[in-house]
DNA sequence: CGAATTTGACCTGCGC
DNA sequence: GCGCAGGTCAAATTCG
């Protein structure tokens, strides 16, 4: 085993007890084999093998779905003479017409379902007088009536109809052609929504980022404000490790660096030599050189900038960045690994043991860019030696794989609840639970936020089977138009969505609860918001459908890692464009397995997405 | 031999 | 000032 590969290196460390739980059950087996990263190569294959073993003890969904039924042609599951998979187990073809069904949104579809279900039609219309029998034979139908092929003539027109028959056909097709309407305009109506509730997303995603870019020009002198109007909004985003490489370094990684370690209050030179460190597009090796000589300078250079903030800036505000600046996001998941998949390429330089917990503390740096100062903690829960607890802290200065971008997109939503909830809550201590709930609302049990540690932190709890994950074990379906493409599939399109929907859940429940951002909010940027007050109620109706689902996705870390890294391919082709262009991702529940791992076709130029890490073991 | 891990030493902040 | 704990460094070690 090559230690390089980020092995168990602790033998005899509780963290390294080998095995997998979180990362490795993803199979990307569509991935394209373009990944010259001999790691990633290994790891895909172990993901493959190793998802055999999860697949045994745990079964989530194949498919994400989403409760509208519109067309349900399970119900001719049973009428395989005319199933043209017939041949198929019987698994699978529920899967065809679960694809059928989940592309609600064609316009075609029927012409497909017409021919599989036309001889039974007759038998569902008799039965089919509840407005549910309705929905379940609308296909049907429509199929007998409607249809002018010859072939389905032949079938249906046996010559031995009856002028009853004909009436009551004509009424049922009356009814059927206006329950058809009204579906696809409630299909306009879900897709208004969704980009709705994407949009505002973004509008709010831009506003916080303004806002906090404001904030954060408060300290610095006039010169760099007039260089950050000049040059756009320059996001400050905590965790957000995608969004942060797509924005590039430069001012970026300045204020990552000013809110994650710049500011660390109880560790100035260490985080002075981040700096310089970062700073430094050498990378560690000039800060290395410049060893003891250059701890004892930075205190000043780096905390210069940020001491002169404090002494002239207001109480509120101070503390506002301070909490800014110390905000982790911990992730608790059941590993029998070291580590959990988050996509990024980590190196360990440190181990402590830790008051309180027999087992010890590994500190892991980002090395997928030189200088990046993104860090990691990872230990186990000292009760239950199956959970391990990543505390994720700064920002990538670098662009991430997809894989990389759904943790910390994930996180990122996280972050910027804690973020938007220390800021109004100067006044007081926060509202642990009330964050909780915003940030999972399904079950608060999923999200914490500890107020005692000497860091806010938010932590994302994956350890536990909430109510809402029997949500996905019904056969529902989901799809939601993403107003960037790629939108027809739905398990993507609704993937997708996690970290947005996420996102759009903390804002929505924020601003209904009264958790505001800032109250020197300028009104301009409340644009958005008001616009997306007056959609508020249905916005909520779906994002709360979406934000359950988001959060019995994230409640099984297995399907977690492997669906939200294709997800976040996705928005981040769609959002994130100096990330990675993304084209074509095609992400798709596997049809041969049922534990949750998904089939990724993927044409991208990022041909080295597969779901890895380098902190693997390499077994 | 290069890359990554290991591990003891070191640094810093905090509480007493 | 001292001790503790958290965090980091860097030489030594390991491994393919």
């Amino acid at each position: 085993m090559a230690k390089g590969s980020g092995g168990l290196s602790i033998d005899s460390d509780p963290i390294a007890t080998g095995g997998f739980f979180l990362h490795k059950p993803t199979v990307l087996t569509s991935f394209p084999e373009e990944n010259t990263n001999p790691k990633w190569k290994h790891l895909a294959a172990t993901s493959a093998t190793q998802s055999m073993d999860v697949k045994a003890t745990r079964s989530p969904p194949s498919t994400f779905q989403f409760p509208v039924k519109l067309i349900n042609t399970n119900e001719h599951d049973h009428d395989h003479d005319h199933d043209p998979d017939s041949s198929l187990p019987s698994d699978k073809r529920r899967r065809s017409t679960v694809i059928d069904e989940m592309d609600f949104f064609a316009d075609k579809k029927h012409d497909v379902d017409r021919m599989t279900i036309i001889n039974n039609g007759t038998d569902d219309l008799k039965d089919s007088g509840s407005p549910a029998g309705l929905e379940l034979n609308v296909n049907t139908a429509l199929n007998l009536l409607t249809t002018n092929t010859s072939s389905e003539q032949s079938t249906v027109d046996d010559g031995v109809s009856s002028n009853m028959e004909d009436k009551r056909a004509k009424s049922e097709l009356a009814v059927l052609r206006a329950e058809v309407e009204r579906m696809k305009e409630e299909n306009l109506r879900l897709k208004d929504m969704l980009t709705h509730v994407t949009s505002n997303y973004n509008a709010l995603q831009m506003d916080l980022i303004t806002l906090l870019q404001g904030q954060n020009s408060h300290h610095k002198d006039e010169q760099h404000d007039g260089k950050n109007k000049d040059d756009g909004i320059v996001p400050r985003q905590f965790m957000d490790l995608g969004l942060v490489a797509a924005t590039g370094g430069g001012d970026t990684e300045d204020l990552s660096l000013s809110t994650s370690e710049g500011g660390r209050r109880r560790d100035p030179t260490r985080s002075s030599g981040n700096n310089a460190e970062n700073n430094n597009e050498d990378g560690t090796g000039e800060q290395d050189k410049k060893g003891t000589d250059q701890r004892e300078e930075s205190p000043d250079q780096g905390r210069g900038s940020h001491k002169d903030a404090r002494f002239n800036s207001t109480k509120s505000v101070d503390q506002t960045e301070a909490t800014i600046r110390k905000a982790r996001v911990s992730v608790r998941a059941r590993s029998e690994d070291a580590t959990i998949s988050d996509g990024c390429q980590w190196r360990k330089y440190g181990q402590k043991m830790a008051k309180g917990n027999p087992c010890p503390r590994a500190y892991y740096r980002c090395t997928m860019a030189a200088g990046c100062p993104v860090r990691k903690q990872v230990q186990r829960c000292a009760e239950d030696r199956t959970i391990l607890t990543t505390t994720y802290e700064g920002n990538h200065s670098h662009p991430l794989p997809p894989a990389a971008t759904a943790m910390a997109s994930t996180t990122s939503s996280a972050a910027r609840m804690l973020l938007s909830g220390s800021m109004s809550s100067t006044d007081g201590p926060m509202n642990s639970d009330f964050l909780a709930r915003t940030i999972l609302p399904c079950s608060s049990s999923l999200a914490t936020i500890s107020a005692s540690s000497p860091f806010p932190t938010v932590t994302l709890d994956l350890t536990q089977n909430p109510s809402p994950l029997q949500f996905l074990k019904q056969p529902i379906q989901f799809q939601v138009p993403f107003p960037n493409p790629p939108q027809n599939l739905a398990t993507a399109s609704a993937a997708a969505l996690l970290p947005q929907i996420l996102g759009q859940a903390l804002h929505n429940q924020s601003k209904s609860s009264g958790l505001q951002m800032s109250q020197d909010m300028q009104p301009n940027r409340l644009g958005h918001q008001s616009q997306s007050a007056l959609q508020q109620g249905q916005q909520n109706s779906l994002a709360d459908s979406l934000t359950t689902a988001t959060a019995a996705i994230a409640a099984d870390p297995n399907f977690t890692a492997a669906l939200a890294a294709a997800i976040t391919s996705i928005i981040g082709g769609a959002h994130q464009n100096n990330i990675n262009s993304i084209n074509n991702v095609q992400t798709t529940t596997s049809n041969n397995n049922s534990n949750g791992n998904i089939t990724t076709g993927n044409n991208n130029s990022y041909g080295h997405n597969k779901i890895t890490n380098s902190s693997f073991p390499s077994d």
